[in-house]
DNA sequence: GCGTGGCACGTACGGTGTACGTCCGTCAAT
DNA sequence: ATTGACGGACGTACACCGTACGTGCCACGC
């Protein structure tokens, strides 16, 4: 039976789905090779070697995103639509997500979301430089938030949803932290990341604004 | 003579240096040790393994944020200073700032700038659950820039300032970032940051003035 | 004097990435 | 049909990693 030959993208996909089963620091090329039922060294035939195989396993889960951009919507709620999009990665693949942002990489498949968001932004009226600004702006915002809701759950290791032990913190240092300790511990990422994205929308169409007078 | 005994400080100190000189995927037990001129199991009477050593880097680097807060100074600006001695960490500790984040961790160092920011935002009139939702947007944008400035620094490559070949972009699948090529290769760090900041700021300001209605 | 406990250290084991050489199946040119 | 080249799968080997474990030293309380 001629069993599918090896591939780089048979060994991306198997390298993705270790991640996701075992997590990222599980990751090795044997493990790899034994998921494939193959030799450690075939996989040198595709892949030069490991950090440009993570990179494409960010490309390929990059690539992943699935953008519905509507040309006729509101302009907020294209940016809306791009953003979340964005953040879907955070769901499809948690585990791959600190892989993804911890490697800044140059290829199509980044630069696609870059190019619908300067495109929208530039069609409500902002000049080059100033959507460049905005761009990365909302990058650093988003990807901050992903880096917070993986951080989370590194191992999906026993709940631990308070990230600090109440009883531990001392009343008269950190008084404020101590009252909002059940507001610091729970965590809704969902509407967490709603509410930061609306505050930016809602800072940038100000921008908008006082632009046009 | 009595060299200086090992303890733990001097072996998070040691490892810091080595990330700083070295960068983060370079550091070892062996390194470590080597640098202090011990065995590398002497390295393991004073930290458990390699993990909490790294916790303890972290730990350090984000104890020596220094924050100056004035209040009796406007509010944006103390939300200002405290934000950008949150960023300073990245140009004391350009290396090691990925340890950091990528690193989360529940200790009075991290708690820290946490209860003086929700000091000044409760002290402006924002009610519990809001503080700690502009809070972890902050945090989000933060560490997202950080991110970005020492991303473009892996190893302290050639230049490489552009982060993609202009000539190797096509025109018409990606017209904007063609365009806008000149615009996404240069990036003043502090400028952008600044930028994003002042955004956010208003976006709050704005929300807390309507909420006073 | 004599335990005793902390600390530095060496050795060893199982893991990692990958350089290198070898083998074999396929295909082109003779 | 024979030969030659070549690409891909694979095994071996090396340097390095984190760390469990045992050994020896030295300063201390009794």
């Amino acid at each position: 039976m001629p069993v599918e030959p090896l591939s780089r993208p048979r060994i991306v996909a198997a390298a993705i789905d270790l991640i996701e089963r075992e997590g990222a620091d599980a990751i090795s090329m044997r493990r790899i090779a034994a998921d494939l039922g193959v030799g450690v060294m075939s996989l040198y035939n595709h892949v030069p070697n490991k950090a440009t195989l993570l990179d494409a396993v960010a490309e390929t889960v990059l690539s992943g995103i699935e953008f519905t951009d509507d040309p006729d919507a509101d302009w907020t709620d294209r940016v809306r639509m791009q953003a979340r999009a964005f953040r879907q990665i955070a769901h499809h693949y948690p585990r791959c997500t600190m892989v993804v942002v911890s490697r800044q990489l140059q290829s199509p498949a980044g630069m696609l979301p870059v190019e619908r968001a300067l495109a929208t932004l530039r069609s409500v009226g902002f000049d080059g430089e100033e959507a460049v600004r905005i761009l990365r702006m909302f990058i650093a915002y988003i990807v901050g938030s992903l880096l917070r809701e993986v951080g989370v759950t590194p191992t999906f290791a026993p709940v631990h949803h308070s990230q600090v032990d109440i009883e531990k913190v001392d009343p008269v240092l950190f008084p404020e932290t101590r009252s909002l300790a059940v507001e610091l511990g729970a965590c809704d990422h969902e509407a967490e990341f709603e509410f930061g994205m609306e505050l930016l929308i809602q800072a940038i169409a100000g921008r908008l604004a006082g632009r046009g007078r």
